[in-house]
DNA sequence: CACTTGACGTCTT
DNA sequence: TAAGACGCCAAGT
């Protein structure tokens, strides 16, 4: 496997602050490599650390991945944890907390 | 080599 | 705006 990939995917999750969230095509570009969206996603599925968090990588659309999965329950339930809400829909208004987006356009 | 798969994203209807 | 079609790319079969 691609170690740099890895490790410059991983280093830039570890970058998204706590309350906000980004998404596999923008963490897959700002590591490097763009349009490597569902390489991101096939990483966080091999990939299991504690530290790591991941729970705060979401669709581009502001919606979970893997909808019905416990994991995604659990992913819900982390992120409101941490003050973000969830709209009627199931969905994150990514303008108001998607990063790197939101830090750049805080008012 | 042809085809499928997948924690995705964009463009057309 | 919602629902499909289509594009993407590395890995596996």
């Amino acid at each position: 496997m691609d170690a740099a990939f890895r490790l410059a995917v991983l280093a830039c999750i570890r970058q998204i602050p706590p309350g906000q969230v980004s998404s596999y095509g923008v963490l897959a570009a700002l590591a490097g490599y763009p349009r490597h969206a569902r390489h991101v996603g096939k990483l966080l599925a091999a990939h299991e650390e504690d530290e790591l968090p991941w729970y705060r990588v979401v669709a581009g659309s502001g919606r979970l991945a893997r909808p019905g999965t416990p994991e995604a329950d659990l992913q819900r339930a982390l992120l409101q944890s941490e003050g973000i809400a969830f709209r009627a829909n199931g969905s994150i208004d990514l303008r108001q907390f998607g990063w790197p987006v939101h830090s750049f356009m805080r008012k």
